[in-house]
DNA sequence: TATGAATGAGGGTTCATTCAT
DNA sequence: AATGAATGAACCCTCATTCAT
């Protein structure tokens, strides 16, 4: 079998990354064992070492193709809207939109926030984080100083700030969210009126 | 026939507590062993097993502990408080007056946000978590609904969703703590002036 | 059952390395698992690892004591016995006294013998053999110059280096003792006479 | 009807065994892996495993061709040498004239030795070291006979017991090669007169 | 009550070998 | 003949829990 293409190979590590995400969806980090990826994506330990070099890796992959894929979304969105206050508009949306009780998605947050907490204890990890969380401020700080140097948003604003709150916001929603009866559509609908109210220009 | 006094093992108890909270915070909950646990109280591993049968145990008495004390603290303030908006303007200053980049703060929101997040895959705890933010919500809301009925906020809000929103806030807030550079201070008090511009009567 | 003597500590790890030797002795240390010494000792793995941290320290700690009984019983006998002479034949004695085909005294070369090979590629464990092997030198040594003060031995003969000879002896007769055939008395009592009337003033 | 001339294939068993040998060196023969092989042969897995069926059949072919070619290289040079001094001068100087600490001297040393003790556990291999040490015996044996009979070495001599006593020196003196500061070429030079001077007809 | 030695299932990882291509 | 992905038994070690003292 053996001389296989890339393709092939990135299949394969797509393929146990599915499965790594349903276990740690299911578990936990560290209550995931690696024989539950091995039953779940029904390859062997062997193989699946072959691609990953420890559970830890995986489960730092998995995370960061979730956050590139997110911006790459984000970015390829951003290029169809012409004004900053649609973008922003599609930044609200792409989370008014999600399903709050769709178990994937809660799945999804849960390791998601699972591993930014575990992140803190580990100096490296920590730095990624930020990293992150530093581009996705600019990305809204961007989007916000274009609205302000377009005139539609209130120019005596700090623009960073105003970034900071928006994924505050976002991060105490989504956190929410695994509550089956939060009201998840209605809160954040009202803090969208709430931010993008004092972000125009009256 | 009990040896000793129900103060004694109270303070047993609290001491065992307060070293898991030290050990959980350092390496979370399922890093940090029962050693850990027992090097760090200075007491025996069966000790520690007389007062609670599991490391679970700990954690969990160590998180309704925490609760009940918050709420313990926020009853005997509002006691204090005449008006709904001083008591509101007490809550955001409760969150506000904490230093944001305390040590020990930091480590009470990754454990008690990894806590909660870990609650999500067991009923039980699930149940536990549930009735908790009811108890919030309903703190919050019967404040919003005493202004309400006072005069001081206004008539045609959705107290209990306004009451979700603000734990929502206060937990983006708590959870953005984890970075250093994160302007909490700022970010709250703006949201908080937000918060209280749409609830007061013009 | 804890709260146990410091000598019963000592006898439990006696008997986990008694075990132990039998293993490496059988199957070498790589080859032998923790499992077979965990079978052969009769103990559980966790009641092992309580004692020793791993399985590399209990074949350090199994060498390091085979060695210390070693100077120990050497300067026990060397201080019954006057002459530099005597010293030596002791010492002569000691290997030639020892039945070559013992199964136990076989296997304990060959343990033995493996770990100096192996701690050729740790320069920890280098360090320690240079130093025990300075060590045996200087007994050797240390007796040579005492004889040649004493007038016993030749004046003008370099002493350690006489020294390294009597080492370089007995290790070559030493690992030629693995075949069952080698006239393994023979030979070392042939290589005493010749080391000993070369030594020896006329 | 095979594709490949058998020196390609003999070529290509050299090729592993050489990037063998300097594996099992730097590693030892258990810690050294099959990958370790291949990373350093630059040939692939499957390749290799055409050649020899298993790691420890290239661990002996190793050690046996290393054998082998000793005993051609020592036959071959007796056969220029007219007396049995000088046929046992070329012995004691082919261990004279090695440089004690060349590293590849050094790892062979240790390689080789490992092998022999490796081999002490399996009859097998037990078997074949047994008939190598005896044609070791016998090439030295045969010199010392062929010195008696020309008169040049002493008569009364057991002259087996004698060769065996010269493997014993040398496997001696190897084996402390691997101490860095042994006096290699002093202890083995003075062995070497003692020896000899112990086998001359005065 | 308190102690800490003992237990042993189970964890992550390795690696010699196989075999489809 | 050559490739290297796949296999899975086996390895060393951990740790929550138990229990004799």
């Amino acid at each position: 079998m053996p001389i296989v293409s890339e393709e092939y190979k990135e299949e394969k590590k797509e393929q146990i990354l599915d499965s790594a995400f349903e276990c740690f969806a299911k578990k936990g980090f560290q209550t995931a064992t690696m024989d539950d990826i091995v039953a779940h994506s029904g390859m062997s330990k062997g193989a699946i070492y072959n691609y990953f070099s420890s559970k830890e890796e995986i489960y730092l992959d998995l995370l960061t193709r979730a956050t590139d894929k997110n911006f790459v979304q984000y970015n390829k969105h951003f290029a169809k809207h012409r004004t900053a206050s649609s973008k922003m508009d599609y930044l609200f949306n792409a989370y008014l939109s999600a399903n709050p009780i769709d178990r994937n998605r809660l799945e999804y947050i849960v390791v998601f926030y699972e591993f930014n907490l575990h992140s803190t204890r580990d100096p490296d990890l920590l730095k990624q984080l930020h990293d992150r969380k530093r581009k996705l401020v600019s990305l809204v700080n961007d989007i916000i100083q274009e609205g302000q140097e377009q005139g539609e948003f209130k120019q005596d604003l700090a623009s960073e700030l105003y970034a900071e709150r928006f994924w505050t916001i976002i991060d105490g929603v989504n956190l929410h969210a695994v509550y089956d009866d939060f009201p998840y559509y209605d809160v954040l609908r009202e803090l969208k009126d709430m931010y993008l109210q004092e972000l125009k220009s009256e």
